[in-house]
DNA sequence: GTCAAAATCAATCATTTTCATTCACAAAAA
DNA sequence: TTTTTGTGAATGAAAATGATTGATTTTGAC
């Protein structure tokens, strides 16, 4: 069997069933468990599919879907996320111009922001209704909004954009790596990740460990040009000097 | 099973029925005690669900107080507020370009909207996300995000706004007079209102007879620009061509 | 109210499962 | 040939699980 046509049948297994565990895909394929845990970190990169312990889960938000057969990225790396955050949040100081990119990682952050002299932009549209109940002053980008991230994307919200010049700004990310930088699945929201990045000063990425050494499709920045906060020291990136680890 | 399948499905279950005991859950999910107590901890953490002893709630019910209010505050004239909204849905046709207006009668339009083949156009952060669930394009207005309201409003808002050219639309609205037009308390939202209604062709008002004769601070548009929907004749208004009675 | 029984809880441990890494081998490509 | 790529197996590390312990909370009788 071609290994593409493995990949497709795995992507689409997880999708009619909601998830798949390794072992059952095993079976299913008649192919290694190597080879099944290498094509399940592959699909993962590349956004098709969200792994998890045990297997994948399915990232179709579609209505038909029950809702616990759709992975919550919320509920993974809770712990490493919120010292991530709690520390991004310290960053934030009195008049800065803050951007949040949508994503689950800058969602906590909100919980820890104290700073209220401090204007906040987001394309996100819960990160948003967040910051406003805590009476922050927010503004939401305009422009398209997605379904599946409840993110706001496309040429309006690029717009928008392109005239703002944030002090300070956080991004979550899919993949970091030296070389190819920063990764993530989908296109759209690389662009406005890209065009909000370019328009900041003091420029963090907030991903926890696992992220490192991982490659997705869309590139939006090169590794150098923003600081990462993450939460332990990561193999091969013992000496970069824009790392951060975030502690207790 | 997977883990994050057991997870998910416990998130289900607690906000299906409001609660659940660990009991309950174990037999649900053939898992140990040792397991569903982790798992609810886990889920408590991420802000989830709220772990009470002997089991969860949903965050929902934990939080009525704060539903509630938003709840009293709509729930005037409910009923006729639905009758005027379903009436206002079915005038939504494919390939229109709709805005609709922030507000709790505008609101209730969207439970009644079935055409997906449409584009619509908020400043109301809630209406975007019900309508973007149902599997419509929608597009939100970038601007300041109001936290009482939850609508966007200021330049931001205005620009964007004024590139647009919206087939149908739907305001609502404080105060209806022959004299004073539309009126409204609030001066921005008053500004994004008049906005939105210069670049509309089909300007529809949904409102309950309870806001004819009333006067608010702020007019957004006159009298005779708009189409009324309503419940029931208004003493004064009789011989008005532009009001439309919805009925059951 | 007090008290004791019952239920629930957090913490710890051993076991099992799953994971990432490495290596070796073979097939395909240069 | 040499290199690259894909695969499977083996290793130890990491994570998830279920049972056990004693502490804490709730319940109901008095």
């Amino acid at each position: 069997m071609l290994a593409k046509e493995r990949l497709s049948k795995i992507t689409q297994r997880v999708n009619e069933q909601g998830s798949a565990t390794a072992q059952e895909l095993m079976e299913y394929l008649n192919a290694s468990e190597s080879t099944i845990r290498r094509d399940l970190n592959t699909l993962d990169a590349a956004g098709e599919i969200i792994k998890v312990h045990g297997g994948a889960m399915s990232i179709n938000t579609s209505f038909k879907m029950r809702d616990d057969e759709i992975a919550d990225r919320r509920i993974t790396n809770i712990e490493e996320k919120k010292l991530i955050a709690q520390y991004a949040a310290g960053l934030i100081k009195k008049d800065d111009f803050v951007y949040i990119d949508a994503g689950t990682t800058t969602e906590f952050i909100i919980d820890y922001i104290t700073e209220k002299n401090a204007v906040y932009v987001t394309n996100a549209v819960n990160h948003a209704c967040s910051l406003s109940h805590m009476g922050c002053e927010v503004y939401l980008t305009g422009g398209r909004l997605k379904s599946a991230t409840e993110a706001i994307v496309g040429a309006e919200t690029l717009e928008a954009l392109s005239k703002y010049n944030f002090t300070i700004g956080f991004w979550g990310t899919n993949g970091i790596h030296k070389k190819t930088g920063f990764t993530t699945p989908d296109r759209e929201e690389a662009g406005v990740k890209r065009m909000s990045f370019m328009n900041c000063k003091k420029r963090y990425i907030v991903a926890d460990a696992s992220k490192f050494d991982s490659i997705s499709p869309v590139g939006f920045a090169d590794f150098d040009e923003a600081v990462i906060i993450t939460e332990k020291q990561v193999k091969g990136y013992e000496d970069c000097k824009n790392i951060i680890l975030a502690k207790k």
